[in-house]
DNA sequence: GCTTCACACTAACACTGTTAGGGAGATATT
DNA sequence: AATATCTCCCTAACAGTGTTAGTGTGAAGC
């Protein structure tokens, strides 16, 4: 048989899309996979573990963030890809926000590619402290602007995205006179 | 006896802060009011009920949005304002935003005082859609920011708020030229 | 005095996460 | 070849969860 780790997290991941976080059993994702409740446990340490890995393979899923030095445009659009992107992670499953928030239980949890953005906000002409705020703004934005009962349309957040981006380049205009 | 509402609620609120959302049970919370589990159904006719209207009792508690007329100082300082307070609401208790995130099915869930503050942005110059549009990608800020394993910073908070901020402020300076 | 209603109760159902301990089969060691 | 080890799943069980059904009991209204 040998249950693999990767073969238990896609079906929980299928799972989680039909019934929900609230639905995601233990029980019920073992008889999923043929298997008795318990028996998830030697392959987890707890359905909280769990949870963290599914947010992991969900953030793999994502299309690697591309090579700064190769994304043509600036770094609006830079940011803006990497903004989209992990709206399309966080909604590309049922109650993925929640399972993205559950996991990585550091503070503030480097969602997108951290220190790859930072650097290219950096280079761009942003005081560190700025790119740093910059990307922790906007990872805020997308996960609040995520949340299930909240999903809200496409133009709603492009909205918020384009003002947050609209007063970044305030700000760099206002460091680099 | 006469178990009243608002006893049950602000017992529930108290209990939040000792163990958390994941804590307060039916039967912990019963048990605090001197009193067996399902008794508490009938004045709640399901948890998610009471998690509600605890998040109704703690937008309440909040100081009541001032007058636009009386409040001194320009459309900016008003949202600020508002921004703040919500923050505050959501970060006063022990898993805060949590409560607050799953009441209010509605999809876009009245924090602030939605039409209030709309109409003060519309009064500012801002169209219509724009003057939503601020509020919306506010409350999901604030709500992003205040997730409990996420809970950051003012400084960091403060960052976002004033690049969304002066995001606005570019905005209205376009369409008011 | 009788009825009605508000409010609490007990008992129970179908779950949940999690731990303890057992056993079959493959694999490694001697 | 025989023995020991390791992998992986099993059953049984504990303590807890939300929730429903049905049963009182005391106060209020007629």
């Amino acid at each position: 048989m040998a249950l693999e780790r990767a073969t238990i997290i896609s079906a929980a991941l299928k799972l989680l899309d039909e019934v929900g976080i609230e639905g995601l059993s233990n029980r019920r994702l073992a008889a999923e996979l043929g298997v008795k409740g318990p028996s998830l446990y030697w392959h987890f340490k707890s359905m909280a573990d769990l949870h963290s890995q599914m947010a992991e393979a969900m953030l793999a899923q994502v299309m690697p963030s591309p090579d700064p030095e190769a994304f043509p445009g600036g770094w609006r659009e830079w940011l803006s890809f990497g903004a989209w992107g992990l709206r399309g992670v966080a909604m590309s499953r049922r109650d993925g926000v929640e399972i993205l928030a559950t996991a990585k239980p550091t503070g503030t949890n480097p969602l997108l590619s951290f220190p790859a953005m930072v650097g290219r906000l950096e280079a761009a002409g942003f005081a560190p402290d700025a790119a740093r705020g910059a990307m922790i703004a906007i990872g805020r934005y997308v996960m609040g602007s995520a949340r299930s009962a909240n999903a809200g349309s496409d133009a709603d957040f492009a909205f918020g995205l384009e003002t947050l981006l609209d007063g970044l380049e305030v700000r760099l205009a206002r460091t680099n006179p």
